[in-house]
RNA sequence: CGGGGAGUAGCGCAGUCUGGUAGCGUACCUGCUUUGGGAGCAGGGGGUCGCGAGUUCGAAUCUCGCCUUCCCGACCA
């Protein structure tokens, strides 16, 4: 992509309703912008980075056989007056009535709708266990939205639900998303420690939060400090292997985290040190409840014994939105974002330190092109700008990799090669960066 | 919902106390000179001063009502 031709409205100075790191930054690097209290609208390059932290989820999830759906925004007012959540929710929930004065609300979560598909359709435990998750915008109409996209009204999050014939098979479902949601966060770059967690409206008995550590996070959270160093991608685990799953979920657990709810120091295992006390950013939640929501919906499934039983179901949430923020609240320096390599908006960033002149732009239109060859997503400043200028505005979008061609080095042959991360800045030749990048 | 801020040019702000017809920086447009970490000079465009009433000869400024937005707290992906 020519920078030229893409809409990047970067911001010199920060709006003043922006206090948070990520909002500031989400908002100065053309990413964001506000259409009313908790509610963004995603420009070109905010979007970017929504899609490829959404194209990850949901690889992770399909990994797991877990099947992709789309349930709709607007749901009827009965099927929640039939779970009881349509009154028990309040005024979290946006309500609405359409033109025949039929009762209506922008769905905050899908429990609902999903256990009205599947009473719809399955009868016998020899369709079970099912899996299913879609990935769409939510509306919670919070008292106070805050923090930029990280507690929005509107937001984009993963939900997926599961439905098995008994306890054992529903915890092996939880296991799996577990092990999911320990490979999606190491694959966003960002680390996301399981927490047991209160279970809140969404009810249920089992319950673990995802939480990233940040000062600027909204829970209180206490864990021990072991988990700093944890391996927490799931490599080599199989997921079919229910005991070997079942005891990899428990080792991984073995070591002390909790929410605030949770929490109590006076049986509390770690102290001292050893205890890190902080706040974090819930980017994923996932819950067990059993029958909550199958026996009044009726979702029954004839067992193999021939009696009717309510569907054993768990939900699991991700903050697709929120993780935006997360990510940068996690990863950012004094002059922007820095971003995680796999959910960079673009790879690298190539600038021309000169446009107008025939050398410069003739080697930034020959590394572009080679650039794009190679597979590698790029995004050239062709912009007819200062420098000063260029290089601000690549620091602050954060990409991983700055390609810098201007008529000295040209001159020798050479250009620039530097990294957003660690600063480090090399003269090399073209082809060398190249193999640096692709490596 | 309780407490506390703030709404003046795209963005950041001054002006409000003490009423006299709106200003600074930046961004934007034109020209010239510049060009390796947010250039200089000259010229120029851009404002229902959040909205509505009221007081007054006259309101960004005073009074009343409302709206929006941000922060702290209680609740949540």
């Amino acid at each position: 992509m020519r920078l030229s031709q893409f809409f990047l409205p970067t911001l010199k100075e920060t709006p003043a309703e922006a206090q948070i790191v990520s909002h500031r930054l989400m908002l100065r690097a053309g990413m964001v912008r506000q259409l009313s209290a908790g509610i963004y609208s995603w420009l070109p390059l905010g979007y970017r980075v929504l899609k490829k932290i959404e194209q990850i989820v949901r690889e992770e999830q399909n990994a797991i056989g877990c099947n992709e759906l789309l349930m709709p925004t607007i749901q009827p007012a009965e099927l929640w007056q039939e779970s009881g959540r349509y009154e028990d929710y309040g005024l979290e929930m946006l309500r609405i009535t359409d033109r025949h004065d039929r009762n209506m609300l922008f769905g905050p979560t899908n429990e609902e709708v999903i256990t009205d598909i599947f009473r719809k359709d399955v009868r016998s435990y020899k369709q079970l266990p099912q899996l299913l998750y879609h990935i769409q915008w939510k509306f919670r109409d919070e008292i106070r939205p805050r923090f930029g996209v990280m507690r929005g009204r509107e937001f984009l999050m993963k939900d997926a639900y599961s439905f098995d014939v008994d306890y054992e098979s529903a915890r092996h479902a939880y296991n799996k998303m577990f092990l999911a949601y320990c490979r999606t966060f190491s694959r966003l770059g960002v680390k996301a420690i399981p927490m047991v967690a209160d279970t809140g409206p969404i009810g249920g008995d089992l319950s673990h939060e995802f939480i990233i550590l940040a000062e600027t996070g909204e829970s209180e959270v206490f864990c021990d400090r072991k988990w700093l160093d944890k391996d927490l991608t799931g490599k080599g685990v199989d997921l079919n292997d229910r005991t070997g799953l079942e005891n990899w979920v428990q080792t991984t657990l073995e070591d002390y985290a909790a929410t605030e709810e949770k929490h109590d120091p006076a049986t509390c295992p770690v102290s001292g040190d050893d205890m890190i006390a902080t706040r974090g950013i819930e980017v994923g939640h996932i819950f067990h409840f059993g029958a909550k929501y199958s026996e009044p919906m009726g979702a029954n499934v004839l067992g193999p014994d021939g009696k009717e039983v309510p569907v054993m179901m768990g939900s699991y949430g991700i903050g697709v939105s929120r993780l935006v923020g997360a990510l940068i609240e996690a990863s950012h320096d004094e002059n922007g974002i820095i971003w995680p390599d796999a959910v960079a908006p673009y790879k690298v960033g190539l600038i021309n330190l000169r446009t107008g002149d025939d050398a410069c732009d003739a080697a930034c239109e020959d590394a572009y092109g080679k650039l794009q060859a190679a597979g590698i997503e790029v995004l050239y400043d062709d912009r007819d700008m200062r420098a000063g200028g260029k290089f601000a505005d690549m620091d602050l979008i954060g990409l991983p990799w700055q390609i810098v061609i201007g008529p000295k080095g040209l001159a020798n042959g050479i250009v620039e090669l530097k990294n957003r991360r660690s600063g480090e800045r090399v003269e090399v030749t073209f082809e060398a960066a190249l193999n640096q990048i692709s490596a």
